[in-house]
DNA sequence: AACTTGACGAGGG
DNA sequence: CCCCTCGCCAAGT
């Protein structure tokens, strides 16, 4: 499958991507597992890397609750300066609560998530 | 076609 | 907590 040239693919990414609540995150594998089979952690990094101005896509991290954007063209810092600025906190070592700030999609909510976690 | 490089993730030490 | 190894998969050389 070409991704570069699978526009249906990408949307799948960007429009889940653009219902992230402000002040909340998703996780690269856990957008990949909820898109199906044919998407990985990493391919999702790839497709967002490519987004729009319409894509949050500061509010996709690793799994670790930690932002990897580190190795880009884009300021070191700037993701996790934006999401402060969106009322997510870090850590000193730059990593935030999955716990508190980790969201998910209606209808695939954990059963063991707090109802106060709940968008 | 072979090899390298990531906006990744899980498991060990 | 940090670091490394693997498995992963699409792109770029």
């Amino acid at each position: 499958m070409n991704i570069a040239n699978d526009k249906n693919y990408r949307e799948r990414v960007y429009e889940l991507v653009r219902q992230i609540p402000k002040g909340r995150v998703m996780t690269y594998g856990q957008i990949a597992r909820l898109l199906g089979e044919a998407y990985t952690a990493r391919t999702v990094g790839y497709v967002l890397h490519g987004s729009g101005d319409d894509v949050p896509w500061q509010r996709v991290i690793n799994a670790q609750g930690k932002c990897s954007t580190g190795r880009l063209t884009i300021p070191i810092n700037l993701q996790q300066e934006i999401l402060e600025s969106e009322g997510v906190e870090f850590s000193a070592s730059g990593k935030c609560s999955l716990e508190k700030y980790l969201w998910y999609p209606k209808g695939f909510e954990p059963d063991d998530i707090q109802p106060t976690l709940l968008s």
